[in-house]
DNA sequence: CAACGCCTGTCTACACTGTAGACTTTACCC
DNA sequence: GGGTAAAGTCTACAGTGTAGACAGGCGTTG
């Protein structure tokens, strides 16, 4: 797509493009978080004028949204699965991967929607929706049902995301230590229940926990689907 | 507690304190959003210079947090309500109204906790936490399970009020129109489900959709504690 | 080959942000 | 009154997003 023709000193001249512009901006969102992507840090990073920036995004906030795409689109749907269930739950896994991957992006992902009308969204941010919408009709939802079973599910599973990435502590050295240190803070008559779960807290299993919730909630849906069935048969 | 003698011109001579300061700035942010409130317009707004903002609030963020304190300080639970599913239920009705109150207020509700660690949150945004884990607890989960239950439902519950926040629409007059519009916007053989779903999506009963969800959760949850009820007789 | 036009990147400038530090004013207590 | 601590203000600084005018190099076209 670019090949532009790289010329001279080969780092300092190279094109700029969307791709690169958006890699670079979530290699720093990544490594340092949200606010320390500024327009002028990033034109830094890449040995550009803050300005030339603009010419791939028309504001910071269009920026931000790139970086969502690009972390979503690294989430791979299969929507002819046949096994509709099987690939919810890889979904569902992937998602969580990606999230951990990326936890400042988390706060993106979450977030922009709610101050754009899903009409105006980029793109790549309403595949993932597309796509399992797709899923579920195939497996035999009819679109509105299919509707509300992305509901269930996509609520579900960023719940589940923002609960274990709130209790996820950076350094798992310390983690136990300063869990501790911090819940020692807490008012002990006002924060009994809390204190005492301190261990409880320490080792959270994101991942079974993510799968038992999505084996409940897949058999509530599978039960709906034949009770569906069964419905249009008789 | 504050009564700080009015005297003078009555309206610009009252003394400031944190709750003052703390309403205004949720008033702000509830009209016109998180990223119109800053220092200065705050200061502006009481009649004072911003830096008196700092006696009230270390900087920015803590007084973002102190906003959200004051939305969940307005969550009533009773901690010692018998019939847990109901308190739940409650619970989670009265969360949901909240948010659709202070639609604005939620992206940080979602969000500050992913940036800090658990023990040194605002006491006031813990505070939810413990009394759930309190009324679970009595109502017969043992501590570590109540820890599991307040994470599936509050996951639930969270992922429910971003769920509808996303499809809620400022302006209900053009709602309809500017969704389809914007649903239009999208490449019609990419996205040919959610297109159709069009309709569907304009009416939306967020309220029954989680009640339905409750439903469902709770008496999965009432089957667990059951469960374990009979292990621990056997 | 030359000239054009477009696209990329740069420069300057502006209005605005959070907040540190020193200062002044106010309120209250003995 | 006098003294003390708090409340509020002023000034200043480093940093932000981005509008608008401009420069350079590329590909296309005559």
């Amino acid at each position: 797509m670019t090949s532009p023709k790289p010329t001279g000193t080969g780092k300092a001249k190279a094109r700029l493009s969307r791709d690169i512009v958006l890699a670079k901006a979530l290699e720093m969102v990544d490594a340092e978080g949200l606010e320390a992507l500024t327009m002028r840090r990033l034109g830094q990073e890449l040995g550009r004028d803050p300005m030339s920036l603009y010419r791939y995004a028309e504001n910071r906030a269009a920026l931000l949204d790139g970086v969502s795409e690009l972390v979503l689109d690294q989430l791979t749907i299969q929507q002819d699965d046949p096994d509709w269930k099987a690939q919810l739950r890889a979904i569902a896994h992937n998602l969580r991967t990606l999230a951990l991957q990326h936890p400042n992006v988390v706060p993106l992902l979450v977030t922009r929607p709610l101050s754009t009308p899903l009409g105006l969204r980029p793109l790549g941010t309403l595949r993932p929706l597309e796509k399992i919408l797709s899923l579920l009709v195939s497996a035999g939802f009819d679109p509105s049902d299919a509707l509300h079973v992305y509901r269930v599910y996509y609520g579900f599973l960023y719940g589940h995301i923002l609960n274990e990435l709130q209790e996820f502590v950076v350094d798992p050295e310390e983690n136990e230590v300063l869990l501790r240190l911090g819940l020692h803070r807490l008012p002990a008559k006002e924060f009994p229940n809390l204190r005492a779960l301190a261990p409880a807290l320490a080792d959270y299993d994101g991942a079974s926990e993510l799968d038992q919730g999505l084996t409940i909630l897949l058999s509530g849906l599978e039960a709906q689907l034949s009770r569906q069935a069964a419905a249009a048969l008789g």
